[in-house]
DNA sequence: GACGAATTTAACCGCACGGTTCATTGTCAG
DNA sequence: CTGACAATGAACCGTGCGGTTAAATTCGTC
């Protein structure tokens, strides 16, 4: 039985305990942030103990950059999942919009995250990162659409990859991360389902129109999608 | 004497106080969050004493909620400086998006008060309104604004001032909300002087773009602008 | 100048909470 | 069986920190 020098040596295996406090431990961090968040919360929520957390994970800050990390990698395998190749680069930059919009939209937890992280400068991020030495999330999908865009001639030449991303992520992201102060402000309308086409829409149209080079040809988009 | 029944009875008067508490308080709340902040700190930064912060403000939260009502009252007197009278719409328009994203940029503790706010899912926003009544932000300008781009018949039958006011705070939102973990991940090219002025030209662009019934007539804004 | 109200200080309290100690149990190698 | 060690539980500890007590000081009033 050496081959199993890793796995299941005790009656419940060390991962599953470990992968069960992340899982508890996200949702309470990204409920409450890093210093409102209580280790005993955590633990009441777990099948395991208070003692175990910090056997595992030796001290709070740690689990937090843990939970950090676990969620960067869970979203950036989610939206390993799309797929644009194929597609004409104006059609496949909606497409990501669109994806965007959604996937964010569906990972209220991954933005809360992240809202935590920005209020600590992203300190924990930069400490992952000099760590790993390596970054936590690539922009390859909006890249590749900006070469195929610039070469096909349908984009600006001033567009950059980064920037778009940037455009695409304040849309999604706020939609998200403001939706509390914002709906206690101006009310909820918007974030039900027809506000939220509404808002998908014009977030699509605004970032199209600010790439394309001929923006005018925008509607040919949206007619194709009905047609 | 009896004209100053309430100014200045005391050696140092209580309003100064009161707004010194609430200038560090500020600070710190927007610093390290509602849980992070410790009252004895916030004391350090004032001329009197972690016991008169309670005699003042009653406990925390009603400190934090004091900071983000003074806070809010602040932030609105500025955006009331905003003079578009007289401006066609789609320039008036163009003038407040380019004011928006400028003023979020020179109020980032406000910023960060409503990114924890929304951590709290604007609960004591929530609370301030009921107590008070009355909303704390209102878009006077963008409707307006809206009115008359649609009486002109050059923004599109369908747009909505809620909608328009999401678009606008979105980017200039986002824009000091998430540079610390945008920088952390892509650099920080887009937030030194050239790259906000990239981002703002695409953000007003975008915007007016997913508004004018007429995209193509874009360009003529921004040439007004160089010629 | 004495009374009462407003303002301030210093010292204190209780406990929540991050983190630890120590002893125990389960598992495997030899 | 036994020694070594990973995994666990219960009980504990130190202190940071929100909030309070009680008494002193300053001021307006009569």
């Amino acid at each position: 039985m050496e081959k199993e020098t890793k796995s299941r040596r005790w009656k419940q295996n060390p991962e599953a305990v470990k992968s069960d406090i992340l899982r508890v431990a996200r949702s309470e961090f990204a409920r409450k942030g890093l210093s409102g968040t209580r280790i005993e919360d955590i633990a009441a929520g777990t099948k395991t103990s208070k003692r175990m957390i910090f056997y595992y994970f030796g001290d709070k800050e740690s689990l937090y950059e843990a939970v950090l990390e676990d969620c960067y990698a869970e979203v950036r395998a989610g939206e390993a999942e799309l797929d644009l190749e194929g597609l004409a680069p104006d059609r496949a930059l909606k497409t990501l919009i669109e994806f965007t919009f959604d996937h964010h939209r569906r990972n209220p937890e991954f933005i809360r995250l992240v809202m935590i992280e920005n209020i600590h400068e992203a300190r924990h991020l930069d400490r992952m990162e000099r760590l790993h030495g390596q970054n936590l999330r690539a922009i390859g999908a909006v890249e590749k659409i900006c070469e195929a865009g610039l070469a096909a001639g349908l984009f600006r030449e001033d567009v950059s990859p980064v920037a778009l991303h940037w455009q695409i992520s304040a849309f999604s992201f706020f939609n998200v991360a403001n939706r509390a102060t914002f709906a206690s402000n101006f009310g909820s309308a918007l974030f039900e389902p027809a506000g939220q086409a509404l808002l998908k829409d014009a977030a699509v149209r605004g970032i199209l129109c600010s790439v394309l080079s001929q923006p005018e040809r925008i509607d040919t988009l949206f007619q194709r999608d009905q047609g």
